[in-house]
DNA sequence: ATCCTGACTGTACTGCGAGTCCAGTTGACC
DNA sequence: GGTCAACTGGACTCGCAGTACAGTCAGGAT
């Protein structure tokens, strides 16, 4: 139970590589089973069908993202107290993450999800829209401190903000895996970084 | 030749609303000859397959991109000649035609593809790599023109930053497609608007 | 009038992958 | 020794992509 990782990890880990680098569609069950050394029906044992992997997949991928970012800003947070900084910095550190990735950032399920609904069930588009809601508010939360602090020069929607993180990540993410670049994410991320600079650049 | 559109476009008019609504693996050639009223042997006369209907929808849709970017930036130097004001009332036209689109823009074929991509050859991949570059390369000559009257607050490359115009569009539509919301990608585009503002404040 | 060609129709076939069904095996623990 | 969870293995159906090819049909070219 220690030694080796249970088949239903196994398969997700599997599961997840595939995916992430050639889409859904293009994962077969076949090449799932033969990475995971179990048979088809195992499989099925596990996920009634590919709807519920897709579940299973989207549900770790969400609590995985939503740990980096706690870890994230947490970081940022005991290296500088003030509420602007805190967000810079987090940016930056999300940013060098991003680049050290060695081939690039397996690219976020999330757009992959939400331009294929079609093959997914409601529960599968649920979860996908319940973690974009939960970074908006994540994000909004943030940059509402920041405004306590700091006037903005120009009047923003702080929602349209929050959803600029998550808009901007993904933007870069579908960028560099359609140029074949590497780094177009952390580039986009660092001009957004400079947009907050420049948006809260003077103090109350 | 005039009255009835040839088979061709018809086939791709059918394609292209079916795979925008519910992406390409989602939309069989049954259904398309179906919606074409024609054969499946009419189908593989003009497409030999599956990749060659993606290339030719691709193809259409970057060239249709391409003239909308054009008249818009062409209507907005009419209003107004300086560039940082062109650059602006073309991001509020493109936003204000987004939301115009009653059931939210159709979605972006170019993040579509980028996702799925190993479904795709070679040449469906190439052809969406270089209308990036394209947009790349018009935004960044746009946004040269305006560093030679304004002097940026902040240095930023501005291959990135011709990038974040198809990003932060990309972005908003994964968002606005997720969220199941109607003008997230106009809002985000609103706020790269403001961006540039902040950014191009001072003439030189 | 005839021939040719481009644009199809219609049918029959292969092959792959998802998903179902189910009977049987194996190892752990109670 | 019995029970149960976690499988294996094989046979089957179904839908869809793609192949193959024979035949039809309208409209020029000659």
């Amino acid at each position: 139970m220690d030694q080796k990782v249970d088949t239903r990890s196994r398969i997700l880990n599997i599961a997840e590589a595939a995916v992430l680098e050639k889409g859904f569609e293009a994962t077969s069950i076949e090449e799932i089973v033969a990475g995971a050394e179990i048979s088809r029906g195992g499989f099925f044992y596990h996920f009634k069908d590919k709807n519920a992997l897709a579940r299973a997949m989207l549900e770790r991928y969400i609590d995985a993202e939503n740990a980096l970012y706690d870890d994230l800003f947490a970081r940022a947070r005991e290296l500088n107290d003030d509420p602007l900084h805190c967000m810079l910095i987090g940016l930056k550190l999300l940013a060098e993450m991003l680049e050290e990735m060695p081939t690039g950032h397996p690219g976020c399920v999330i757009a992959s999800t939400a331009y294929q609904d079609r093959l997914f069930d409601e529960g599968v588009r649920d979860l996908n829209r319940q973690a974009i809601l939960g970074w908006r508010k994540r994000f909004r939360g943030m940059f509402e401190e920041i405004t306590q602090v700091y006037e903005p020069r120009e009047a923003v929607n702080m929602d349209a903000l929050g959803d600029m993180v998550s808009g901007v990540v993904e933007g870069g993410l579908v960028l560099q895996r359609a140029l074949r670049e590497h780094n177009n994410a952390s580039e986009q991320i660092m001009l957004f970084r400079t947009y907050l600079k420049l948006l809260f650049a003077d103090k109350q």
